[in-house]
DNA sequence: AAACATTATTAGTCAGATAATGTTTCACGC
DNA sequence: GCGTGAAACATTATCTGACTAATAATGTTT
C-alpha cells in the first residue's frame, strides 16, 4: 500500500534524534506507513539516516513515549505503527495540566469550572444521541446506588461510572477526550466534603438526569445537571464554613463560585428559563 | 526544597528505560523535583539504578518526548523539569487528535461541534469576566475588519484574532487550551467556503458579540454568537449544495455544528534547515 | 506428525570513547 | 577593582562495537 517511499533527509548534527523523529512522525502521519505497519529496523533507520543505531533508537523512543509506536523483539520482531488509544492521549494530557498548574499557571477552580461546562455539553448531547445501550449503562450506577450503606470508595466509583457513561452517550470523542483529561487531572477526592453529602439526595438527581435523558429532553437534562452542580456547589461552601477550613480544593484566586455566577448549560440554542 | 529524596527501586532487566522513566515520571509528579530543578545528571541516574547510561539516558528521552523534561548540554547543563507553556501543550494535544482522526477514531465533525461547544462557554463567561484590555482586544479585529478590501488571508487572520481575544477573555486556561487544541487540529482552509461569506455580515455578527461582551449580557452574547454560527453554518451547506460536494463535517445534530475553514496555525517547533 | 534443537533476526542493554557546548575559574593586563 | 580572554570542567549528544535476550522460522530427530 505504502506507494510513498520514505526518504529520509540530511540532518544537521544537533538533535539528530529529535529530527529523525519528526521525520518519522510526519512519515507515519501522512499514511508512509500505516497502523501496524513495521518500520524498518533499528540497524536499518541508522544507515538510512547516516547515525549510528544508537540515535536511530532514541528516535524511536521518543515516538514510542507517546504511544505512537510499539517494538517488539525477536524475529518477525522491529517497530510497528501504533495508534495511541484515548486514555493514553488522555492521560497524557492531563499530566501536562497537573504539572502545569502545580506551576501555578492554571487554577483548580479552572479545571472544576471546564469540568462541568464540559459535562453540561455532554448531557445536553447525550439527551438527544443516546442510544439504548448508553441508557443501560447510565442507568445502572444510579440503581446500584440505592443502597445506602455502601463503602464510600464503592459509592465513588459509582459516581464516576455514571458521569462516564453520560459523557460517552453524548458521542463525541473529542469532548470525551477533554472530559477525561480533565477528570485525570482532578486531585484526589476531598474526602471530608464527600462524608457530607446526601447519598439520597445525590442519588435522586442522579436519577432526574437520567430520566431527562432517556426521555430525550435536553433542556430538562441542563436543568437536572444544574440542580446537581447546585446541590455539590452548596454542600461544599457549607462544609468550608464549618470547618473554617481553607478551601484546599479551590485555588485562592477570587473565586466564582457562587451558583448564580456558574455558567449555565445554553450553548445549544434554546437557553434556559 | 526536596525533602523527600528520591529513592529507585529494583528494576527487572526487561524494559529497564521504561520502568526508570515511570518511576522519574512518578517522582516528579509528587514534587521530588519541582518545575525548573535539575535532575540526576544521567551519569549519576544510571549509578543510582544500577544501569548504564545509555538507559538511563533513554529514559530521560521518555520523559522528553512528552515535555516533561528538558536538557541541556555544558557545564551547569543536565536534565530539568520543564515548565511547560501552554503552546507546548496545545500543539501536543493537537498532535494527537489530527493522528487520532486520521485514523478513524475521530470525525472532522466532532471536532467542529467541540469547538463551538467550548467557545459558546468562553463567549458566556467572557460577558462575565472581561477587563477592560480584553475589550480593547476583542474590539480591534471588529473595527479593522470594516476595511472589506483587505486581502483574505488578513481577513482571516483578523477572525482568529477575534476569537481568540474572546477566548482569553474568559479567563479559563483549561478552556483557553481546549479551544487552542481544537483550533490548530482542524485541517487547513477551505477557501471556496470563506470567498462566500459576506464580509459586512461577519463583521456586524462580530459587533453584535462584542457588543454583548461589553454590556456583560451574557445571554445576549451566546445568542449573538449562535447566529454567527448559524451563518457560517448556512453559508456552508449553500456551499456544499451548490458544489454538489457531500458534506463531510456537519452532523445530523440539529444543533451548533460546522464550522468555518479555519487556517492552521503553522506546525510550531518544527522548521527546516 | 510431533517434539525438539538450531539458526537468524531483532530489540535491549552495556562499556567506553569522542565530540559539542555551555559554565566556571582564574590568571592577566589595565 | 574590573573587564577579558583562555583554559579547565561538567554534561549532554553521538558513536562504536559488543553482548544478551526474545522470538519466529527452519531444520532435525523421534
Amino acid at each position: 500500500m505504502s506507494t510513498n517511499a520514505f526518504v529520509p533527509s540530511q540532518l544537521t548534527r544537533k538533535d539528530a534524534s529529535g529530527q529523525i523523529a519528526r521525520q518519522l512522525r510526519t512519515a507515519i502521519s501522512s499514511g508512509v506507513w500505516q497502523p501496524g505497519e513495521r518500520l524498518p529496523s533499528e540497524q536499518e533507520l541508522g544507515e538510512s539516516f547516516d547515525v549510528s543505531r544508537a540515535t536511530a533508537r532514541e528516535a524511536l523512543k521518543l515516538l514510542s513515549a507517546t504511544g505512537l509506536v510499539e517494538t517488539q523483539r525477536g524475529g518477525a520482531g522491529g517497530t510497528f505503527v501504533a495508534v495511541p488509544d484515548y486514555e493514553q492521549v488522555a492521560a497524557q494530557l492531563s499530566d501536562s495540566i497537573r504539572l502545569w498548574y502545580r506551576v501555578g499557571n492554571v487554577s483548580l477552580s479552572d479545571v472544576d469550572e471546564a469540568r462541568w461546562v464540559l459535562e453540561m455539553h455532554c448531557v445536553d448531547l447525550a439527551a438527544r444521541r443516546r442510544t439504548e445501550d448508553d441508557l443501560v449503562a447510565i442507568e445502572r450506577p444510579v440503581e446500584a446506588a440505592r443502597d445506602f450503606t455502601m463503602d464510600i470508595a464503592d459509592w465513588l466509583d459509582l459516581d464516576l461510572e455514571f458521569h462516564t457513561a453520560i459523557t460517552k452517550a453524548a458521542k463525541n470523542q473529542i469532548l470525551e477526550l477533554a472530559m477525561m483529561s480533565v477528570h485525570l487531572s482532578r486531585p484526589a477526592t476531598n474526602t471530608v466534603f464527600v462524608e457530607l453529602l446526601g447519598r439520597e439526595t445525590v442519588m435522586l438527581q442522579h436519577e432526574a438526569i437520567y430520566l431527562a435523558i432517556k426521555a430525550g429532553d435536553a433542556e430538562a437534562a441542563r436543568d437536572a445537571f444544574q440542580a446537581h452542580v447546585s446541590y455539590l456547589d452548596q454542600v461544599r461552601q457549607q462544609a468550608l464554613t464549618d470547618l473554617q477550613v481553607k478551601d484546599m480544593t479551590v485555588s485562592s484566586l477570587p473565586t466564582i463560585r457562587s451558583s448564580a455566577e456558574r455558567p449555565r448549560a445554553s450553548a445549544v440554542g434554546d437557553e434556559a428559563p
